[in-house]
Order: C-alpha cells, then sequence, then structure tokens
DNA sequence: GATGAATGAGACTTCATTCAT
DNA sequence: TATGAATGAAGTCTCATTCAT
C-alpha cells in the first residue's frame, strides 16, 4: 500500500470503514486466490471474485486493472514470505546437518505445504504458459533463494562429514522434488481420484528417512556403483 | 491417394481441400495435443487446432462434437500404451531387483518422460479442475497399472533380501515422485526460466542413486550392474 | 424432368435402377414434405430430407439448387390438384345446392383436410414471412379457384331460390373458415395441448349444419335484425 | 431521468448508453415480439431485437437467458389479460344471449382479435413444433379460460329458450373458428397476397349474423338489438 | 469511491452448400 | 450420377471491461 506513512500520522482510532478500505485489496486478493487454486485462471470470473470479497465487479477495477494483473498480484503478494528468517535460522543452526534438513522439510510444510503458498505455487505450474515473466520471477523470488538454504544445508553436512560428497545440484533437487511433487498430486490427482490419498506426514517424513538414507555417510562399509 | 508409387511433390493446381478421412482424426488429436500442451486448453482456439491440422474449423466439429470433447479424446487417445508390455517384463525378469528398478525407470524417461505422454499427465495436472472425470480415467488407466508395477518391483525386492523391507506403499512414491515432478518442472519452471536446467538423464541417475541407498540392505557387498 | 421424351423411346423393360432415378425428385420432395409440415422450415435440416429419401446430402443439391428452391417446390407440386375435377362437378349436379355444399365439405376434408395438401396450407401460414411469393402463388392457384367454387355453390343456390340473396363474398369466407381453421388448429393447437380433441367429422358436420342455417330460407318465417 | 419536466430534447453530448434497468425488460420484449410476428422466430435476430430496442447484443443477454428464453417470456407476458374481466361481465349481463354473444365477439376483435395479442396467438401456430410447452401454457391460460365463457353464453341461451338445444362443445368451436381464422388469415393470406383483404368489421358482422342464424329458436319472434 | 447496467470483441458451434472422388 | 468430406459464413452466447449514476 503506498500510504503506509499517512499510516504512521495517523495516531487517532482507525475506523472501522477506514480499515475496510484498505483491506479491499487484500479481500480481492484472497478471493481471487482461493477460485484461482480451486477453478484455475480461465475457469474463474471476475464478477466471483468480486463476490466472494464483497463487493461489485466494478470495484475490483478499481484496485485491479485487469484480470491479468489481479492474477499477477496474487502471485506477488503471497511469495517469499519464509525464506528470509529461515536463512538465518541455517547459519545459527547448532544441532546436525540431518536434523536441520529434518526441521527444514517439516516446516516447509507447516508453512508452505499446507497453506496458501502451496497454491501459488500451483497456479505458476498451471498458467506458466500464460504468465511465463511470472515464472522467472517465482523462479528469482522463490526458487532460488530456497534452492540455496537447502545448496547450504547440503554442503554444511558434507563440509562438516556428516554426508558423504554428493553433487550438490542433484542433491537439492532431490530434496525439492517429492515436495513440489506432494503440492501438485494433492491439488489434482488427490483432490479427483479415489485413489487412498497421501497422507503428508507420512509421506514427508518417509521421504525424509530416504534422503538421509542416501546423504548419510554408512557407519558400516557398502558399495555402489558408481559411474552412471 | 495419387502419389501411390513416388513421393512426388505435384505443383499443379491447388485444390481447395482433400478427401483423407482416415487420418483426419489422429491429424486433429495431434495438433490439440501439441497447442493444449504448449498454451493450456482454454488459450487454445478450436480454429488453432484445425489451422495446424490443416483444416477448416467445420472440419473439426466433423470429428469432434465439442472442443471439451476433443480434449477427451486427446486425453483418452494417449494413455496407457506402455503398461502392459512392462507388466510382462517384469514377472520374467531375471536380473537383480536393483537393476530391474534402473531399467524401468530409464525406460519410463524414453517411453513416456520425454514423449507425447508427458504432454498429457500435465494437461491432466493443468485441467484436472475442468475435467475431474478424466483425472479418475488417468488414474485407473495408467497410475493405479504404474504403481502396481512398481510395487512388484519392490516386492520382489524385498522378497529376495536384496531390499530392506521398507514401507512399500511410500516406496512406491517415492519412485513416482521425482519421475512426474521431473515432467512438471520442466513443461513450467523449466521451460520459462533461464535457471541451469535439469538434464533428465543426469538427474535420473541421480534419482536412481538416491532410491537404492535407501532401498538396498546395507548389510551384505552387492554390486548393481554397470552400464546400463 | 428433362428426360421425359427418352421415356417415350425407351420402350424395353423399364430397370428398377431407372425408376428410381425419376422418383428421386419426388422421394425428395415427399419426405421434405413431411419433414417441414412435421418440424417447420427452419428446424428441417437438409440432411434429414436427404436421409429421409435414402439419398445422400450432396444428391439433394442435384436435383434442388437449394433449401429455399426445394420448400417452393413442395409447395408447387402439392398444390391445384381437385380444383379442375371439382369445378366440373359442380356445373354438372343435379342435386340442391345444400347438397352440394355438404357433398363439397365432406369432399374437402377427404381429399384436402386430413391430406398431405392440409400440411401445404399450414406452411404456406407458417413461412408466408420467409416466402411471400409463394402466398400469391398459392392464392392464385388454389385459393381464388376455391373461393370461386364455392361462390359458384352459393350462387347456384341463390338463383334457384335455395339460399336466401346473402352478400356472396362473406358467404365465402363463412364456408372457408371453419375448415381452414381446422387444419390450423389441428397442426398446432390440437397437436400439443391435452385439450379434448376435435374430431373432424363431427366438426365439419356440425359446421354444415350452422351454415346451412344460415343459409337456407326458412320454410317458416322469423325475422334477424338488419343493417349491422 | 433528465428530461423529467419538459419533453426537452437535449442535442448535448451523446453518451453512450444509459442507464434504465427497470424498462429494459419490457422494451426489448416488446422489440421481440414486433419481428417475431414480422419475420417468425427463426429468421429474426437477437442483435435486431437488441437493436430495436435500442441496446447492445450483450444487454439482451443480461435480461434473457437464451434467445428460446426470450421467445417464451414474450409469450408469457403477452396473454390472458381480458379474460377475468369478461368472466364477470357474462354473469352479470342483464341483456338478451344473442347481444351478449354479439357484444363478446366485438370486443374480441378490438381488444385482441387487432392488439399484439393477436401475434402472440400466429406465434404459437407458428412455432407450436418448437415449443410445444408453449402450446400446453397458452391453452391453459386462453383458450380454456376463453371457451368456458363462450360456454357460458351459450348455455345461458339454451337456458333462457333463447338459443335452440344445440351441442355446446361445437358451437364453442363454431364461435372461435372464424375469429382465430381472422387472425391466421390477415396475418400470412391477407399480408402478402393481392386478394381483396378482408374487412374485419364487416367479416365479424357477417359471421355473427351467420352464427346467430344457426343458433336462436326460429319458432317463435324474437328482436336483436340493433345498433351495437 | 462504489455500483452494476451496458458494451462489444471474440469464442464456439451449426449447417447450407461445394466439390474432389 | 452419387457421395459425403470439407468449407466458411453466420448465428448465439460469454464475459472482461467501461462508465453513467
Amino acid at each position: 500500500m503506498p500510504n503506509s506513512d499517512i499510516n504512521f500520522q495517523t495516531h487517532g482510532p482507525v475506523t472501522k470503514w477506514m480499515r475496510r478500505k484498505d483491506d479491499r485489496p487484500r479481500e480481492l486478493l484472497d478471493a481471487a486466490l482461493t477460485l484461482f487454486d480451486e477453478k484455475g485462471y480461465a475457469e474463474t470470473r471476475v464478477e466471483e471474485v468480486a463476490q466472494k470479497a464483497g463487493v461489485s465487479k466494478g470495484t475490483l477495477f478499481l484496485y485491479f486493472s485487469s484480470k491479468e494483473e489481479l492474477f499477477k498480484e496474487v502471485v506477488r503478494t503471497n511469495i517469499s514470505i519464509h525464506i528470509p528468517l529461515w536463512n538465518e535460522q541455517v547459519s545459527d543452526y547448532q544441532g546436525s546437518s540431518a536434523e536441520l534438513l529434518k526441521l527444514f522439510m517439516n516446516r516447509w510444510w507447516t508453512q508452505i505445504g499446507e497453506t496458501k503458498a502451496a497454491a501459488i505455487y500451483k497456479m505458476i505450474m498451471t498458467e506458466s504458459n500464460k504468465f511465463p515473466q511470472l515464472v522467472s520471477f517465482y523462479q528469482d523470488e522463490v526458487v532460488q533463494p530456497g534452492e540455496e538454504l537447502i545448496r547450504q544445508i547440503l554442503q554444511r553436512g558434507i563440509s562438516n562429514g556428516e554426508f558423504r560428497p554428493l553433487n550438490v545440484d542433484y542433491g537439492v533437487l532431490s530434496v525439492i522434488a517429492p515436495m513440489l511433487f506432494l503440492i501438485t498430486w494433492r491439488k489434482s490427482m488427490g483432490a479427483y481420484s479415489n485413489r487412498i490419498n497421501i497422507i503428508p506426514e507420512q509421506y514427508i517424513a518417509a521421504q525424509i528417512d530416504n534422503l538421509l538414507q542416501g546423504f548419510l555417510k554408512p557407519a558400516h562399509e557398502f558399495k555402489v556403483a558408481k559411474g552412471f
């Protein structure tokens, strides 16, 4: 919001109406996010968004110049929230890298995987054709920092001898893949098939277990074929 | 057809159209698959599909009663091709389960991952909201058999003592997740960001490596076949 | 048909195929009449007509240059059949004019009212907006002669003292109206409502009775108000 | 409205459109009725209707969900207006039944026959194939009450000895037939042929005359009111 | 600001007509 | 002559966007 400084000057009681005015964009963005997630961009009518936000169709266009702009804003305002915080946590972390990875993946679930942020990811996937710029944006704002974070964890583990000297680039992908798969699966296959659904907590635990089997240096000797 | 014996390009008078009843549906379905994959269902105009298939708008409706029906047919006619064959191969396979898994995942890439079938998977993801029945269909025709196949491989490995007694349900998901993630990633993130792209062969190799680290029993020595 | 002279030359056995060829137009016209009557001009597809006649869509256009022309031909070839014959019958008739009128109306029912010709009348009504020329044509070919016939009957009755000296112009309409009403009613209201349907024979008998009450000179004195 | 007090034609800047929610449906229905009557349902373009009503194509669909629904509404909103009032008049009427019948038929002409309601009847006839439900509706709302009214008049006449003991069912039809014939004739044959047109007032007078000749008891003297 | 009636470009679909076979 | 696949003009309807109120 451009009026952030004004808010500082206003020390009087904030009236309900004024708060509503300031909340409008947020309410519209939330409504839009929900509907875009549920029905997809093309199937969502701007009128539905307005209605869900409790305003008229015309009002929506007072805040967003077009449906496309609304979509972009939905994405822009819903990404890159937790990354900075997490970054600090990695640097300061005192425990083992395995524990850190575990911590990270579990937190990812509660703070991303099962929140609106997951809807954003799916939307980026789904509408990447129509909004390629958003992909770049998302890449820069979310994926890159996220990958960097994981990279740090992995390198930390390798450095202190916990992890074997794995290829970090693909190691990062091994961490990311099962998590992002979980989102897309739950929001498509999982939502519309009668297959026994994946229980996220168990799924993630299994993935962590599996990953660590591969990452950790074995206490006892064994050989895996190399060179492929 | 006039050019029956030689592929002779006649540059004579261009006729308005050509009678090609038998080929039309396939041509239209191919055109549609390409465009739906590239631009998404909503962004694709039926006229574009027709044009790409070299016919007029009206002709498309001669073969498909509506755009939705066209989409469904695209999906229906492009799934479940390789599964049956693979099934036999699992039962008859003589080598180790690790080798079998490796074989399976590599073949999956060449026969699914980098083919049109991948586009189908992405479309199912992307349009699952609009065509939920197709999700069930895909689930029954592709996912179920695919999962069953992997399940057999894993159980085979557990039975003969190669693999540790892992939870097969989540083991299956550990195999599927990185593969399906690869498709969605390449067709969205990968296609429109400037991140260094994932090299599928390397990615898959790394995933296999990682998976086997988790699956294989560490206690006794064994060798994985090289040079696949 | 242009080959009428050829038919004269062909004294050999007429093959089935050749007869079929000559029948084509008639078969198409019959099919068209049935469908135009059932569903109306706009709702009838030329393909349906062709199919009903047992030929392909293209063949129809071999005989009729357009759908409109087909319609016109349906009308043209189905009118003015009985009028000439009837005309003679009126001149030669020996009985009373009341009987003659009775005879005429009853015959009208069996030869027009309950035949295809009725469908033609309804079509003229229904499509008069789109084919105004046909109205004129029908007027000239059917209505005029028909009216003339009735006029003769009425004048015959007046001349020989059977009928009172009624206004012949409106007398003619009094004869026509209930008959044509019967057609339109049966083909619209009657066909789609659950009202107890009109039984044509009884209806016509009642109308004749009623008409003659008005036309015939009373044997006993009575007065009707004049001057309106 | 800007021109509230005076019908002042402001020639100022022409605005793109005007907000007239309350009047729109009526205006559209009127435009539609006129065009459906003139050109028939199939030949009328929704855009023409909109244009005639002074709005754009899209606006029409704001008020009517489809062309078919528009048609149905045109019919629904234009029927059964005068019947209830007439009913009372029959019960309260003091004069002779002949007078009453005359009164009814003449009023029918001014209140139905020469008004929009006649167009509705013609549309019901014309489009009965496509909208059979409307026929039932019209039957229930208009025809049934109308027939009942005439039935009462006839029975009144029979009861008080004015009319001979005629078959009321067919007597009713004898009243209806010439009136409804007049509508269909004028709107089809009459409109597009060069025959001398029927002059409604004279036609109806003649029909009344004719009917009463059939209905009235000849035995005892009576006088019909003059000068209606 | 807020509203929602009005707009109109653009999409899907139909079907009479054409024309290569 | 007969076929029916192919055409494309034309129609209905949708919905993001505008704008008078």
